[in-house]
DNA sequence: AGCACA
């Protein structure tokens, strides 16, 4: 297993970046200087929901540790554990955020946030650790979320954790917070808004962006939150996810530079258990490449643990990862 | 944005 390591890589070319994403607002970064409030981190992680996902130990010397420890002192954004999530349209289901994030690694739980400005809807996915949020984070940012309109999402890690608003036995998966002024009561379920003619608007500032303003100024009304038994439609949701493609056990991988070499990509994904061989070619120019492993599961581990992350060889930032379209060729 | 090999 080590054998095919052996190629002498600089470990930390290979780390992902953290939370370096391209359209990630450079504001969210702020200079060590400034002191945050205690990180709101409640309970530890229960280790027991990530254990349940998390196989290891070899795929875990993977390099997120190495990074975390390298910064955690020094930004306290590492210790932020929810996403928030933009550019969703105005009629999504508190259901449909849930099955957004509800099968990625590490989750525990989300929230729709109606605004009030507008008919504008952000929502925040909760996870049990930074790195698994921060994965996420990658893996959707964005797709397209609605085909019809080419909305896609805008993830970003948001300004503070989420709380769970209480019981956390499995009904408590997905929130929902209503700012809205006034409007007909049954605006929420019956708008299948499309003119967006504005004058619903109330007037003020009109970002197209809205952050998530203090974080907590979340969570009342608790009659508001959602019964989890209509939530059995991930179909739907699923489809509506126009780019992202089902699971596969062969991992489809672009932007890699252009002298990126097999050896060097087997270097990275031989850390991940399951995984058995890394096919390349070049596609007009740049080379692609197709990686197969055991089953799905563990190739969604590389998906996500791989996803941004840098080579020696790479020149045009991290590489991509998806599910291919077809399993490998098995021989 | 780029998805092959049989």
């Amino acid at each position: 297993m080590e054998a095919n390591n052996g190629m002498g890589m600089g470990a930390q070319t290979l780390a992902p970046p953290p939370h370096h994403h391209p359209h990630q607002n450079p504001m969210l970064l702020p200079p060590p200087s400034i002191t945050y409030p205690p990180p709101p981190q409640p309970p530890p992680p229960p280790p027991h929901a990530i254990e349940q996902h998390q196989p290891y130990d070899p795929s875990y010397n993977n390099l997120y540790h190495y990074h975390q420890q390298e910064q955690i002192d020094e930004f306290p954004n590492q210790n932020i554990n929810t996403l928030f999530v933009s550019g969703l349209p105005d009629d999504i289901k508190p259901r449909e955020i849930h099955n957004l994030f509800r099968r990625r690694h590490g989750f525990d739980f989300c929230q729709l946030k109606y605004t009030g400005r507008g008919n504008q809807v952000v929502a925040f996915a909760t996870f049990f650790s930074h790195q698994a949020a921060i994965a996420t984070l990658n893996t959707l940012n964005g797709t397209t979320f609605d085909p019809k309109t080419g909305a896609s999402l805008h993830i970003e890690l948001a300004r503070s954790n989420s709380r769970p608003k209480r019981l956390r036995d499995g009904t408590g998966a997905y929130y929902v917070i209503d700012k809205r002024t006034k409007v007909s009561d049954d605006a929420h379920e019956t708008s299948s808004n499309d003119g967006d003619d504005g004058s619903d608007e109330p007037s003020g500032t009109n970002k197209p962006e809205s952050h998530n303003e203090g974080g907590f100024d979340a969570v009342e009304s608790a009659d508001k939150t959602v019964d989890p038994s209509n939530a059995g439609d991930k179909d739907s949701t699923e489809k509506a996810l126009g780019g992202v493609l089902p699971p596969c056990s062969t991992l489809f991988i672009a932007n890699l530079g252009p002298n990126c070499t097999e050896e060097e990509l087997k270097g990275a994904l031989s850390r991940y258990p399951g995984f058995h061989v890394v096919k390349m070619r070049a596609n007009r120019g740049m080379p692609v490449a197709f990686a197969d492993f055991e089953d799905a599961d563990q190739a969604t581990e590389a998906l996500q643990g791989l996803q941004g992350s840098e080579l020696p060889s790479s020149d045009r930032g991290g590489m991509h990862l998806e599910y291919a379209r077809s399993k490998m060729r098995k021989t």
